[in-house]
DNA sequence: CCTGATTATTTGTAATATAAATAGGATTAT
DNA sequence: ATAATCCTATTTATATTACAAATAATCAGG
């Protein structure tokens, strides 16, 4: 597994200590503690306590010297696009700020993928956009949660795009989707999936209208990114924190 | 340290590694190695060796479970926007293919990103752009190297942008617009540094104009991307291999 | 007060032992 | 013969201990 669900020791150890981290648990006046104390505090043996904290190390978080100790990284040095890091942060930490940031990069970024799917993406991947919006209409007739085939849809066209780094978007963007659209459903009340503006995206993908397909996808995201906005100055409270999956 | 420097023996490691697996060294025909054989391949300890692993397997770059070994995994599950995995590959596997989809990364940012540094950004950062265009338009009287400056031009506006995944993107950034603009040198000879191009930018962030910035950007990225198409179609030689730093 | 040696603390590296997981082969029952 | 079960070998996971290296803090001597 790439991602770090609890399966042994480390990988449990990662986890609680990054969501510690991003959570801002350590500080000035509590700082990071050594590693003697981390081995009695997860009754973990040196060897494993050390493996958690290099992983942490990769993904930005800390840092260590002999002597110095073990810190907490200032948080412009985090890794936020990795999965982890982002999806510690939005489901321990979520705030108005980070959501509408990883929205401006939604902006930026899914109608370039949409449009890029219209030009090049065979037709499988074409396909699961169209199996995705299906899933979601499905979904709004029976009434059910239409959050995962809404995450789908959007993972399929960064997908179709080709572009590896926009595929690799993917993984984060599940995450911040799903608290996005968490929000919108506590803002507008009971979720109705908006189908048809998610339709306009697949027809035009399908027919490789990469136009049509750039302007809907920027249309359906700024709609997002304003109800963010707007939430924010409502002063709708702070979206909460999320069961780990 | 974030970066994966030479200064202690498992770092060396990581980046030894994380170079062979990128570059494709491993393979169903020559799987990756067991922790003894590494041990001594290295002439590391089990613990500095899997130390080593795990910041890999953070990266996306392996996996491992008991009796079953460790093995690279697919390219899709890389982080390729860890900076450590992207300068990897840059540096040692660089393509058109991998250029041409960072050059639709940057073609989708770095506009919005010079749209809301006009907007937003504080008049520290857009001071930064404006030395980096000085130091570019100096670089460029001297007829000194203008790199340096081209890239710490792009790097405040992603700055600047106050946007934090756009920040981190500068990071990855850096190393592909090291090699793009070596590509434009080998391929338009002698690099004269697009100054005029650049300040318009610089000008439009200044004078708060958003729409005038992510404009003059995307001309400017696009311009770059076309570039890369163009040298890939003529059948350029692919960007060579760069010393390590 | 400064300078340089000393010490103490923390991470870095090494070596070894045992546990857990599991692929693949051997065994047994039907 | 086939299927289910057990066994075994291999590899990573965890634990423990010892020592090395780096360096902040302390102390001694000028």
């Amino acid at each position: 597994m790439a991602r770090s669900d609890g399966q042994n020791l480390t990988y449990r150890i990662v986890q609680a200590l990054g969501v510690a981290i991003v959570s801002g648990a350590y500080s000035a006046k509590n700082p990071f503690p050594i590693e003697a104390d981390l081995c009695k505090q997860y009754g973990a043996s040196r060897s494993v306590l050390r493996e958690a904290v290099k992983m942490l190390t990769a993904k930005g978080l800390l840092s260590a010297r002999p002597r110095q100790g073990t810190w907490v990284q200032p948080e412009e040095a985090w890794n936020l696009l990795d999965p982890d890091v982002l999806r510690w942060l939005l489901e321990r930490k979520p705030s108005y700020a980070l959501l509408r940031e990883f929205g401006q990069v939604r902006l930026a970024v899914e109608p370039k993928a949409a449009a890029l799917a219209a030009a090049v993406a065979p037709r499988e991947a074409k396909a699961a956009i169209a199996t995705a919006l299906e899933q979601m209409a499905q979904a709004d007739r029976d009434e059910d949660d239409p959050l995962p085939s809404d995450i789908a849809f959007h993972l399929a066209v960064l997908r179709a795009s080709g572009n590896r780094f926009y595929s690799q978007l993917s993984g984060v963007t599940e995450s911040a989707l799903r608290i996005s659209i968490r929000l919108q459903n506590r803002y507008k009340g009971v979720r109705r999936a908006s189908v048809p503006d998610h339709k306009k995206i697949s027809d035009a993908i399908l027919a490789g209208d990469a136009d049509g397909a750039e302007q809907a996808t920027r249309a359906l995201i700024q709609e997002a990114l304003e109800l963010i906005n707007k939430a924010d100055s409502d002063g709708v409270s702070e979206p909460r924190k999320v069961r780990r999956s």
